[in-house]
DNA sequence: CCCGCTTCTGAACGCGCGTTTAAGATACTG
DNA sequence: CAGTATCTTAAACGCGCGTTCAGAAGCGGG
């Protein structure tokens, strides 16, 4: 169960209502949204927010505290799937976490400790599950598979974030229509990419990794097998 | 020539200094900056900006006017490179456009016409990009053109601003070393992941095609990835 | 000289913010 | 019942914000 709740006893009653309050209109309006508006979400007065968090950074690290623990609690429940893409089609199936999912949003847009550690966490689940991926066979192996997985979960959320603000929903709070609407515009693409990548042949990758100082031929330590002669034009090996 | 300056005779002394320092101001600190910090820098009194601006959003369009303006005149110089890796290998070699940058990925994280504009000029290159590369035979074709240019340009910054985000630079005014260690990041994973994708073969990209309605061609699937031969067609299944 | 004009400023206004304070309810305790 | 600790609130404080206002300083023309 939810190991991150403060778990104090008044922690069911009223405290509790200001929190979830507090992360519901932070979801919904940024957190730039004023102490006196969610305590009127909250129905108490904004006095009392401050008596019970101590001030409104305090009501901040709560909310954090329990978003982050609430996400993990829900994510074991989804361990297995867990692509950038396939993740995307899970997240539009579920409606009650909308309000973590858009509390959590606006953290990455916002920064801070608890992006940090959200990012960290997926980029971690990303990471085993490419693994398993490039056990299985049906993932491409990549010479650095910890920055792959990283860059991948950085991409996912940051195009999300990125199209989220430059095509703003009428009803912040309606986050099912917003990712329908992501995945609408950049599903195709995403998957085009995801499986066929952008260029024919080697040569941009060859001289990148020239220019790094990692010799594509050479079979430095960098590649966990050798990834692709520079002189073959298409990809073709698989083990 | 900038067509783009408002042009009225008193431009050329005070109310181009004041713009100026917005603009470096907005690009360093983000658009919740004073109008007296700006003033003091700029040398002048608050009253002053309002007086020549009408307001604060007034001061922010006519920086908008003028940072949309330069890019397009900086962007026709460079206007050949534009692929979305070798588009950041671009923004590197260039120093002085730094607060103009700044101010656009400030523009980006705050939404607005101004961060549309700016996505919508950068996809329309991206795409004409992707053409030629398509028909040099050394891009990819899609089956959306306009969608994975919009995806790819969406992607790229979107990226750019979260890495951005999560690992804030101790001097927001160093793009240089910003983009800098972005790329040092996310170089490998992105150029591996526009050669060769992350899937070895069709599986998803067939379900997805089915999933949207659009049912893949008979044989597209199965063994090692074949993929899209630029000679014998450009694409795998019209719809 | 005074006039009208633009440029520019310091002081103040009104607002909303986070926070503090003093006091009223409420409930538990001896 | 009195005592007391906790919960809760209305009112006010101080701050910074964008903005307004009256007026000073420079300036070309009757």
């Amino acid at each position: 169960m939810s190991s991150t709740t403060v778990a104090s006893a008044a922690d069911l009653s009223t405290r509790a209502r200001i929190r979830d309050a507090a992360v519901l209109s932070f979801a919904g309006h940024g957190f730039g949204v004023g102490l006196r508006a969610i305590a009127r979400d909250a129905g108490v007065s904004a006095a009392l927010i401050v008596h019970h968090f101590g001030s409104k950074d305090g009501l901040r690290a709560a909310c954090d505290e329990y978003v982050l623990g609430a996400i993990r609690d829900v994510k074991t429940d989804v361990v297995t799937g867990a692509t950038v893409s396939s993740l995307f089609a899970q997240l539009v199936a579920m409606d009650d976490y909308a309000p973590l999912l858009g509390y959590a949003l606006r953290s990455l847009q916002a920064g801070g400790d608890l992006a940090r550690d959200f990012v960290d966490h997926f980029a971690a689940d990303a990471e085993v599950y490419c693994a398993a991926g490039v056990a299985a066979g049906t993932m491409v192996p990549s010479r650095d598979e910890k920055a792959r997985a990283r860059y991948l979960t950085v991409m996912g959320f940051g195009a999300l974030l990125l199209d989220l603000t430059l095509n703003p929903p009428q009803d912040p709070t309606d986050l099912k229509a917003v990712l329908h609407g992501y995945l609408e515009r950049t599903g195709l693409p995403s998957v085009e990419l995801f499986t066929h990548g952008l260029m024919t042949d080697n040569t941009m990758l060859d001289a990148y990794l020239l220019y790094i100082g990692d010799p594509p031929a050479a079979g430095s330590s960098g590649g966990p097998r050798e990834p692709s002669p520079p002189t073959s034009a298409t990809r073709e090996s698989q083990p």
